[in-house]
DNA sequence: CTTGACTCTGTGGTATGGTACAGAGTTTAG
DNA sequence: CTAAACTCTGTACCATACCACAGAGTCAAG
């Protein structure tokens, strides 16, 4: 059976039951069933759900991002191609993430390096590349 | 020759002037020389500073944190292993959000390929792993 | 039926990272 | 010297992502 009150997705989930309204509000999910007396009845799907958005957050996700991610799912019953496409541009937007840390990473190890070779890094060219004057590629 | 006032410093550096004061309040930037009349007076290596502080912002570092990657330069000519041991965290803390990045990427494309062998994704098990029931791995 | 736990809506507060004035003083080109 | 452009401080406001609480109603065990 499933028809869980506010309380117990929010222990299920573990999120808490203000942040469940606040999605609600924000549109993350769906409104819910309601007994006569207004309270909110779940099945136990939205705690995947509510799983799946504290995973995404931790990745740095934006709720915004991620009610897109979630729509995925919904779409796809109707236009598998947008879906992809969509994924797609996701994905590019993550490589772009992950290659952005990773230069902030040698620039890093660098700092490492020169601490270990001299002991001071007056000299240093401001962690090369992460001062950039500024990369002309912009767009998320 | 350098003494810059706050608007070069915006228009070179990109960087709102509002916002140049706000990092100063934040302890981003030092507080710059005056002029008698209470100008703040800057040099050129403000700009690189503030570009630093961009880019730094854009791989999703808070201002708290990059704060503490700027003091990483400054406490090299003081204590080399200190800023070796912060310096190692970052990168740490780096590797972990590039991970959680790919493990994202990889449930991205798992529902492509759903997506591309089946037209829907009805029974789709919410894109396996992302909807974990909770990782037991908290800690920054 | 009582009582304590739960839920409802609505409002307001928190932290982060800014942006936008207002009202006053300063600088600088002509 | 004047006037436009600039800067100053201080306060207020915006969005994001919540959390807290008030005051009222509801549920469920004993």
């Amino acid at each position: 059976m499933s028809a869980l009150k506010i309380g117990e997705v929010a222990k299920r989930s573990e999120v808490g039951i203000e942040t469940i309204r606040y999605y609600e509000r924000q549109g993350l999910l769906a409104e819910p069933e309601r007994r006569p007396s207004g309270y909110r009845q779940y099945d136990e799907s939205v705690v995947s759900r509510l799983q799946f958005i504290r995973n995404a957050k931790e990745l740095g996700f934006m709720l915004a991002e991620i009610k897109e991610l979630l729509g995925l799912w919904f779409d796809v019953n109707t236009k598998c191609v947008h879906v992809r496409q969509r994924a797609e541009q996701k994905i590019t937007n993550i490589d772009d993430k992950i290659r952005s840390l990773q230069k902030m990473k040698r620039s890093l190890k660098k700092i490492i390096c020169q601490c270990e070779s001299r002991d001071a890094v007056d000299d240093c060219p401001l962690w090369l590349g992460l001062n950039e004057p500024r990369r002309k590629n912009a767009g998320d």
